[in-house]
DNA sequence: ATTAAAAATGAGAACGTTTTCAATGGAGGA
DNA sequence: TCCTCCATTGAAAACGTTCTCATTTTTAAT
């Protein structure tokens, strides 16, 4: 039904080779064939079709942003959200389209039609592991991981300096005095999750306190979850007078918990965030919180996995983006 | 380099018309063959190439969710977020993918290639406006629109009732008494607007209030912009005892400068907002506002796009989803 | 055992481009 | 005017599938 580029060449005059090349490579074509190319095409509404093209150039200038299943949902995620949309941005930029699926259209049963093969290069968000890598690796498909770190030949990975952040948060409580601290801990990827704990746990022995295990919990990072755990650490009769929570959601469910309990914050509990999400300066008291740099984090992950797809060879490197403390009215 | 059906075909001895079958409809095909074909495949570490396969079908399996660019950035925004997910959800289990963009890829200058060629169909989300819709029919693509109601024949509009939420919010203020109540509203699509700032007009009209434009207010849908546009609004020496807030976003900084101006809410200010974004329990007090069924929104876009790529005939219509109050502790 | 019907398989065209290689045409230099 | 060279154009192969149609094999019925 839809016109061909055979129609267009018919109508003007040319070979379907010129009418290839007045749109695709436009140089290679004297002006007033150009012109003439374009009209026709104009006449039959016609446009290139991006398939065929596809087929035959053995690229398809599309980006696969696959999120990892146990994450979903993943762009009601506020930290995800703003690392999405820096991808969509630098994906425009350099001419790519983005694809979202998650990890369940790679992982089709032996045999089913995958959609890998429509992208040129993949980023892998949220808790991959390094299976699936090597698994997109033999098909010769481009990775690159973002917030996460894998132990792969080869492989870039995105993430930001987490333990140099949970350090950050800590020294910051511990600075303001506070010596008996919590921590609720979301279950995320090993990487973040350690990386955030061992902060934690440094931090105290370097000011001689010893981990107290009623005060340290993992729970699944929403702030249902959180206000519930929160509550609990917080009607313990030596409760903590500050609570590390390593993001920020959770920390606004313990400031729920608090506020109900009818602690005052910041002088009667502090509590530190992580991400400084969107909500993190919606919220009264504004959160105190680790700064990550989301927008730096989807951008270089696009850049980075655009110049392997374009020849550069891959090689191994975990790239940290820098973290910030963001002091706020919760401390 | 990868392998193509041809080699598995070789290696199992079936010719590649088989092989395709053992994949694409499995049973068309011997039990037996289907096993030969399937260790060949994962011999050679095949699977089929979505591109070829999209080509001689024509068809794609993708559905592109297209943003339109005033909107920017659209992930971001806890609106559309959660429509955004179930689209997601919905197409993955129909068997879609999904494309990303935003309406600038859309518009290429005449003959760029277009990203249009493959979607089997789009959904048109935000500021969407006629003209786009008429242009992608002219290439015979489908098209639902999200979140507006535009007058194009044929075309299924999804929307919520915009009209009947702000009849809701604003009768719940005036059944507790208010009577002086500003609204600050967002500079949305002239469906939503018009909508929205009728059922404010209508209802004060109703109790026999004229309009008090000093309370009546338009801005960017920032938390920023509410905070700025709220605070000179609350130092007005007769200023407004409720505010209407035409999303959660502006309800939110309104709440901040009242909080910030010393008003206690509800007691001296109640606040509604719209939308029931997530943001919305997480603040304290929590806001009072009018739910919008994202989910059935993105749901039935994706469900309704697919039914049209699948043969049924699109019919002119509107979708409302239906609004709910919900009422919390801002009124 | 024979035959009709049904199921499984194979051959090859088709999908709409890009690209290689060859051919054509025109400009500029002798 | 002739020749060389370069820019422009055309012919046709190639990309990796699906699907129609024809052929072969299997199944079921007599």
């Amino acid at each position: 039904m839809a016109s061909t580029i055979l129609d267009v060449a018919r109508l003007c005059g040319y070979s379907k080779a010129t009418v290839s090349r007045a749109f695709a490579s436009p140089e290679q074509v004297t002006e007033k064939t150009r012109q003439k190319v374009y009209e026709a095409a104009r006449a039959l509404n016609y446009t290139p079709d991006a398939i065929a093209r596809a087929m035959v150039r053995g690229r398809t200038d599309n980006i696969g942003f696959v999120i990892y299943e146990k994450q979903y949902p993943v762009v009601l995620n506020p930290f995800y959200s703003p690392i999405f949309e820096s991808v969509l941005q630098t994906c425009a930029h350099k001419g790519y389209s983005l694809f979202i699926s998650s990890d369940r259209d790679l992982r089709l049963p032996n045999g089913q039609t995958c959609v890998k093969k429509q992208m040129d290069g993949i980023i892998l968000a949220g808790q991959s592991d390094a299976q699936m890598v090597m698994d997109l690796r033999r098909q010769n498909m481009p990775v690159v991981v973002l917030n996460n770190a894998l132990d792969v030949d080869d492989l870039l990975c995105i993430t930001t300096d987490q333990y140099g952040g949970a350090l950050l948060a800590m020294r910051h409580l511990t600075e303001r005095g506070h010596r008996k601290i919590g921590l609720i801990a979301g279950a995320f990827s090993p990487h973040v999750y350690t990386s955030r704990y061992n902060g934690y746990c440094d931090v105290l022995r370097e000011i001689g306190e010893t981990i107290d295990l009623r005060f340290v919990q993992t729970i699944d990072p929403t702030a249902e979850q959180a206000m519930q755990c929160a509550s609990m650490m917080l009607s313990l009769p030596d409760r903590p007078t500050a609570i590390f929570c390593t993001n920020d959601t959770i920390a606004i469910g313990t400031m729920k918990a608090a506020l109900r309990a009818g602690l005052r914050i910041p002088q009667d509990l502090s509590i530190i965030g992580f991400d400084d999400s969107e909500i993190s300066h919606l919220v009264e008291p504004e959160l105190t919180t680790v700064r990550v740099d989301k927008a730096a984090m989807g951008r270089i992950a696009a850049e980075r996995l655009i110049a392997q797809i374009e020849g550069e060879p891959p090689q191994k490197q975990v790239i940290q983006t820098p973290i910030e403390l963001v002091v706020r009215q919760s401390t």
